[in-house]
DNA sequence: CGGGTTCGCGCC
DNA sequence: AAAGGGCGCGAACCCG
């Protein structure tokens, strides 16, 4: 069922397609949309087709929808694997293509997300004057169909339309998750705060008493006066006092013996708090008990999610406390265990390799069969090789699974070969690459064969890395389709338990107390189910480590 | 004064 | 000698 609401106002327009996207009668105007797409859905459950979630699924919150095509998120997917890498995707670029028209660029993200707040701003469909919308929605929708069914290779095609379904759910949820919101105490996290940093400043802009006094105490600890947040003057500082560094990084300060060294890193970690998710933080993203980020679907490249504003995907640990279910309510906490290694043993079909990611802790299991029980050594070297990390003292560790592992050593390092001379590599399900920038070529092609070397080197640890991270995503984004559909069929009304978060590898449901146990069963079955489809018949398990808590800071 | 870049750190 | 992938964000800094 195509949809596409009106410019203004709460009206629109219906109509109903075939599978391969014929119209199956005409456009109907409804003036009360919302209302009709209800009817719809409760009578038909069709497969919703609109240019994107932002333009026609959140003016009908808080109507939730069982299923949907994006002709947005699917035309980027089309375009990668068609290779069109850059091409623009908007209902509008993609109407153009068809019809030989100019093809008018994407807007810029910022200009994108002001035009949502703005009945002036330009529209972000990007549709030439005069453009029935609907009719273009029913084109390029069919136009997509064509070319989905256009992939020759039968499992390839079987593989890149559950990547379209899921991604399309993707943009269900991420709406959905926008609308909800996080569930945040913002009286817990006040608490947390001043514990830290002391009482909230009267004065906006003040620095909190504790973050003051730990400033006052490092400068007079190095003697100097000088601003702790700028890397030039605490260079100086520490210099003038014999202590030369190449940086401000924790980790190298974590080796000087000074207690300087110690007031700074404390310093910085507060001083962070404070900025990024501090007071001012509170009272621009938290309302009602709820934290609202902005999720972008397929934002990172390799179908991760994005956020815009708010730091949605780095809630720091420390304040997870204020993350608090409502009374009656609770939190299920899951997230995969060594999500990437198993990924990578999944896709290499690595016997031995599977055969430690059969089940239970997969570093251990490595560490029992190749390096005398030593799973950090394991750790390490695994995590090494899907990095493409050369340095430090990971080389024997390499060479141990180069013997022991071939075949996933084999897949990673083919991935990074392919990079290395410019090529694209894809996820399971099909997701492609982005090919070589422009000024990778002036690079690798360039005179001084050190720069171009040390270029492609670095996009070879990009694909090497891409086929693990893309294809973990693949599975994540079908777990999360999987999980919506079965929290639906719990219950519905305002008391549904419903996703509030999702994090690559995590995901949190906020439910009522009575179904958190179903809610538990329906994450690991939807785990499961993600599997078989993502990887087919594999030994390589992906097991979840779940739990039922009443705050987000008791789930690990 | 505003916009762009660098640094460094939060998360996976 | 160089030296691990992907992001978003804020402060300092630089420049026109």
């Amino acid at each position: 069922m195509a949809l596409v609401p009106d410019q203004h106002g709460s009206g629109g327009r219906l109509q109903p397609l075939a599978e391969d996207g014929t119209p199956l009668g005409p456009p109907r105007p409804e003036p009360r949309l919302a209302q009709a797409v209800a009817r719809v859905e409760a009578e038909q459950a069709p497969r919703w087709v609109w240019a994107t979630a932002e333009s026609a699924y959140q003016p009908l919150m808080p109507l939730r929808l069982a299923r949907c095509h994006d002709l947005r998120l699917t035309e980027t997917l089309l375009l990668g694997h068609e290779d069109h890498w850059g091409a623009p995707r908007s209902l509008g670029a993609a109407w153009a293509r068809l019809r030989g028209l100019p093809v008018p660029a994407d807007l810029p993200e910022a200009a994108a997300a002001e035009a949502q707040d703005s009945l002036f701003a330009p529209d972000r469909l990007q549709l030439p004057p005069g453009t029935d919308a609907l009719a273009a929605v029913v084109a390029v929708h069919a136009e997509q169909q064509r070319r989905l069914a256009a992939v020759t290779d039968q499992a390839a095609r079987a593989r890149l339309r559950l990547l379209v379904a899921a991604e399309s759910a993707g943009g269900l949820l991420a709406t959905e998750i926008a609308d909800d919101g996080l569930p945040w105490r913002a009286d817990v996290h006040d608490r947390l705060l001043t514990e830290l940093l002391g009482p909230r400043p009267r004065t906006p802009g003040a620095q909190p008493k504790l973050l003051a006094e730990l400033s006052a105490e490092l400068q007079h600890s190095l003697g100097a006066r000088f601003n702790p947040d700028s890397h030039t003057q605490v260079l100086r500082a520490f210099g003038d006092r014999g202590i030369h560094l190449s940086s401000t990084r924790s980790w190298e300060l974590a080796q000087v013996d000074h207690p300087a060294a110690r007031l700074l890193v404390r310093y910085k970690e507060l001083s962070r708090i404070h900025a990024a998710h501090g007071w001012a933080w509170q009272d621009a993203w938290v309302h009602g008990g709820r934290f609202r980020p902005e999720y972008v679907v397929g934002g990172v490249v390799s179908g991760r999610w994005a956020s815009r504003g708010g730091g949605a995907l780095q809630i720091p640990r420390i304040l997870r406390g204020a993350v608090v279910a409502d009374p009656g309510w609770a939190l299920v906490v899951a997230d995969a265990a060594q999500l990437e290694p198993r990924v990578l043993a999944a896709l290499s079909e690595d016997a031995g390799l599977a055969r430690s990611a059969a089940e239970g802790d997969l570093y251990a299991a490595l560490a029992a069969q190749a390096f005398q029980g030593d799973r950090e050594k394991a750790k390490l070297g695994l995590l090494g090789a899907m990095y493409g990390q050369t340095s430090g003292d990971i080389g024997p560790l390499l060479a141990t699974l180069r013997r022991r592992y071939p075949a996933a050593m084999g897949y990673v390092e083919a991935a990074a070969r392919t990079g290395e001379e410019g090529g694209v590599v894809r996820s399971r399900l099909g997701r492609a690459c982005p090919p070589p920038s422009a000024d990778w070529f002036d690079l690798t092609e360039t005179q001084e064969a050190e720069a171009g070397a040390r270029s492609a080197r670095a996009r070879g640890r990009f694909t090497r890395n891409f086929v693990i991270q893309a294809s973990g995503a693949d599975w994540a984004l079908a777990l999360l389709a999987g999980l919506r559909r079965r929290l639906a069929a719990l219950s519905s009304g305002a008391d549904r338990p419903h996703l509030v978060f999702f994090q690559h590898d995590e995901v949190m449901v906020h439910t009522p107390l009575d179904l958190a146990d179903a809610v538990t069963t329906a994450v690991t079955e939807a785990a499961e189910e993600a599997r078989t489809l993502v990887f087919g018949p594999t030994p390589v398990r992906f097991p979840l480590s779940t739990a039922v808590v009443e705050t987000y800071a008791d789930a690990k």
